[in-house]
RNA sequence: GGAGAGGUGGCCGAGUGGUCGAAGGCGCAGCACUGGAAAUGCUGUAUAGGGGCAACUCUAUCGAGGGUUCGAAUCCCUCCCUCUCCGCCA
């Protein structure tokens, strides 16, 4: 959410700083119903002054001995309830303002810091940076030819449990996919990440306060009966560990690392990405999620992708980093890199994991804030994959593939895994 | 699911119709005392929004929303949540 004062004083700014996103929007009228809003919020607050006078002198004169029913006190009555009624017309104008105001920002998307490229589509990111040296023979297969061979994953008979887009892992896939989490949640605690597992249904105030609703109702799964939804990301239901809160500010950076799995409808992804753990409705996720001053957001975006390029280079993955255009990047952030695995199998890179910083977007929308000396401040929000645990499954795979048929996985896994070898049952 | 109790400031806790944004305590900050500290004393210490260069000031907020009243933390209604006991359950 964006700021309302910056609405009624600089509407032209967010114009153009929504317009680097693509997001072409006439503020002048919602700036006009910000200003009337406030108008009356100036008349209400000075008709309620009058009224409390009123009310503290009728107590008065009645304690000094007057009749509660005589001349002078119904006198002040009357004006009392004219005044009430005054306040009551005001009150409804304002609410109804607000709703709208409420309702336009809420869909609007965060601005974008100076520092992210401008650019229309995919197309205009910029790659950053590469690291490791990724296998290029002809003849890899991907990863879903090896689980499969390998019997790691079934893929149809998952269908009959759930539907298409689901997956079961079995024996070492399963072991694969544990040994992964436990050993990214303790590389990320080792760094003073604080581990939490929280919720994964999460009411629709958690989802608001994080950006995901009112605009993408259709990305996640709800439960019918209840105001609850399953969490597309651990971001969710982080944010809203600290809603409506004032964080002590000695606290801050505070440092999160979450292990959940997460649950995404992929509306509109027909025929992508159908075989293996590339994309499915539900799939395991460490997320690394940062709140902090607005002094430290900016070097705290460099270390929170660096903490996710730790485990990518931890696990001897070559990858790179994509500086992600204005017009690529999610609802809430103000800056992302994207970090890209490299596939040997399917010979491309593949986004693993998403670093974003919201600066104060999702802290206005959670009321999540600190003190600076006298003033209250709202904190900034980061979250980055440290990783998504099946892309990285399927980089390990396709990576770690032998003549043999075997995979080969990475030194620091085996003590997670139990062997440093994936071989036929 | 059944029965009962309760939701007040960062925390504990008083407050059942009139100057209560709210006693008292804890915590925190500043000052004094001290060689330094502890202890003690004094002072200050909510959030949101509006106005003002500022000192400051106005409004709202005692779980949420309605209602009664000139006036509500206090009375009435609805909802939400928490706790205790019983039942059920991994």
């Amino acid at each position: 959410m964006l700021d309302q004062r910056l609405l009624r004083e600089n509407p032209e700014l967010i114009s153009q700083q929504l317009a680097r996103r693509g997001v072409e929007v006439d503020l002048a009228s919602l700036q006009a119903i910000a200003l009337q809003e406030r108008d009356c919020e100036q008349r209400r607050s000075e008709l309620q002054a009058e009224g409390n006078r009123i009310g503290r002198q009728v107590g008065q004169l009645i304690q000094a001995g007057s009749a509660p029913g005589g001349p002078e006190v119904r006198a002040l009555r009357d004006q009392g309830n004219a005044i009430k009624h005054q306040v009551a017309g005001l009150e409804e104008q304002e609410k109804a303002l607000e709703q709208q105001i409420r309702a336009a920002l809420s869909a609007l998307p965060n601005l974008p810091s100076a520092e992210a490229p401008d650019g229309r589509c995919e197309a205009d990111n910029v790659e950053i940076k590469r690291w490791g040296s990724p296998r290029v023979e002809e003849g890899l297969e991907e990863h879903w030819q090896i689980g499969e061979r390998l019997g790691l994953f079934e893929t149809e008979r998952s269908v009959r449990i759930a539907q298409s887009r689901f997956i079961t892992l079995i024996g070492d896939g399963a072991r694969l996919e544990r040994a992964l989490i436990n050993f990214m949640l303790d590389l990320h605690s080792a760094k003073g990440y604080r581990e939490v597992m929280p919720p994964i249904l999460v009411n629709s105030a958690s989802l608001t306060g994080s950006g995901q609703l009112p605009k993408f109702a259709e990305e996640s799964f709800r439960c019918a009966d209840d105001d609850l939804w399953l969490t597309p990301t651990a971001e969710v239901p982080i944010t809203a560990l600290h809603r409506d809160e004032l964080i002590p500010t000695e606290q801050l950076p505070l440092r999160y690392a979450a292990y959940t799995p997460c649950f995404r409808r992929e509306a509109g992804s027909y025929g992508r990405d159908t075989r293996g753990l590339i994309r499915l409705h539900q799939f395991n996720k460490v997320e690394l999620y940062w709140f902090c001053t607005p002094e430290q957001s900016a070097a705290a975006h460099q270390q929170i992708t660096a903490d996710a390029e730790a485990v990518l280079e931890t696990l001897e993955l070559p990858y790179r980093r994509i500086d992600l255009c204005t017009g690529d990047m999610g609802f809430s952030a103000a800056r992302t890199f994207d970090l890209e695995v490299w596939l040997p199998g399917a010979g491309s890179y593949r986004e693993i994991s998403s670093c974003s910083v919201c600066n104060d977007f999702q802290a206005r929308r959670s009321a999540i804030r600190f003190k600076e000396g006298k003033s209250t401040q709202l904190v900034h929000t980061l979250n980055g994959s440290g990783l998504a645990v099946g892309r990285t499954m399927a980089a390990l795979l396709e990576t770690g593939q032998q003549a043999d048929g075997s995979v080969r996985l990475p030194a620091a896994l085996a003590p997670y895994f139990g062997s440093d070898t994936i071989s036929a049952v």
